[in-house]
RNA sequence: CGCGGGGUAGAGCAGUUGGCAGCUCAUCAGGCUCAUAACCUGAAGGUCGUAGGUUCAAGUCCUUCCCCCGCAA
């Protein structure tokens, strides 16, 4: 094994594209491995934080920290002359959060490959990490792809499983992909380059879609049943939180597991709540919140919230 | 000066019109129980975020600054 065979690592020029910090650990290991990463393309920067201070992206931090051309084009549907005179070879990107257009896709002599958090056709669309957690998947995985003009529909290269536990929720799943997305662009950039990758069409009756969440989605509806719940609370741990109504104030739930299918008391009541632990009665079963955060404190554990709010038994949640 | 909540024992909180600093959990010692996330008894643990001011007296009232959190962007 090993790179440099028949392709030269050092003269295929690559424009990377991605935002967030899942897709700026993959931006760093191939730097790392000796790619020669021409420019990155990234959202623009935006307030962070309670003072609003605008603060670099997570992939633009890397490429400050390896002297990669960095370029921030408000749409870049409308604007990508700059990567024609760039000149890349191949363009490799991982959520970076735009559509990109037919006319980037056509510069590259490569053409363009993405990085999806899924196994496609399952779970197309904006949220693919969170999808698997909602639905409660025990595996879910990373496809590299050809990028055509229809989201996340084109030839598929490779892909590399990974395993959901019952312990992650969504930072620890982002992470898992992250890592994962980065071997195989590492294990499979070389075949794809030499040709030696055919890809496949994705099976369009198997095709399903996620869309992106939206804000109003992290306050959960006590309609849902208790795996749902269990879901929903997983996808949206640690950020942004997933959340009830406490005395009208946002009680966030960052963890929680199934209790049991028991129905003892009205929905959203707090049925149980000692040592033991803290249960929300769903409409088919009992949510045990093990972590929480009412508004305006800190994120603890149940036993902790419990020692200073006594008499929370038999609240009601909404 | 975007809006709001908050900093009190290791953790989470209470502290009324200023008047001996408390509760629950954890910890330690002892007891009870076949047993326990149970129960009983006792103990240790605090410059009440910082700096200044008012007062006979400040956790509490006034001012400075620091830090944490929720929202908004």
């Amino acid at each position: 094994m090993g790179y440099g065979k028949k392709m030269n690592k050092k003269s295929l020029r690559i424009v990377y594209m991605g935002t967030p910090e899942i897709s700026a650990s993959v931006l760093e290991r191939l730097v790392l491995a000796g790619f020669n990463i021409v420019g990155l393309v990234a959202q623009k920067d935006k307030p962070v934080g309670r003072k609003g201070i605008l603060e670099p992206v997570p992939t633009k931090k890397v490429a400050m920290k390896y002297d990669i051309p960095i370029f921030q084009p408000e749409k870049i549907r409308l604007d990508y002359e700059f990567l024609k005179e760039i000149n890349p070879d191949l363009i490799i990107t991982l959520a970076y959060g735009q559509i990109v257009p037919q006319g980037v896709l056509d510069i590259p002599r490569f053409g363009a490959i993405n990085l999806h958090g899924s196994l496609l056709p399952k779970y197309r669309g904006a949220s693919p990490i969170q999808a698997a957690l909602i639905n409660g998947d025990k595996v879910t995985g990373v496809t590299l792809m050809e990028m055509t003009a229809k989201m996340d529909a084109g030839r598929m290269y490779a892909k590399k499983e990974v395993e959901i536990s019952d312990n992650d929720n969504a930072t620890s799943l982002f992470e898992k992909i992250s890592l994962a997305a980065g071997d195989l662009i590492l294990d499979s950039l070389e075949d794809y380059v030499d040709g030696k990758l055919v890809g496949v069409e994705q099976d369009e009756s198997l095709v399903s879609v996620c869309h992106i969440i939206k804000p109003e989605q992290e306050k959960l509806s006590l309609m849902m049943g208790v795996k749902e719940l269990y879901g929903w609370v997983r996808a949206l741990s640690l950020e942004p939180g997933a959340y009830l109504l406490l005395d009208e104030e946002k009680f966030k739930i960052f963890k929680a597991s199934i209790a049991n299918y028991d129905v003892t008391g009205e929905v959203g009541q707090i049925v149980k709540a000692d040592k033991g632990g803290l249960y929300l009665q769903c409409k088919d079963g009992q949510l045990s919140l093990l972590e929480v955060q009412k508004q305006g404190k800190k994120r603890m554990d149940y036993k902790s919230f419990l020692n200073g709010s006594p008499n929370l038994l038999n609240q009601l949640l909404k």
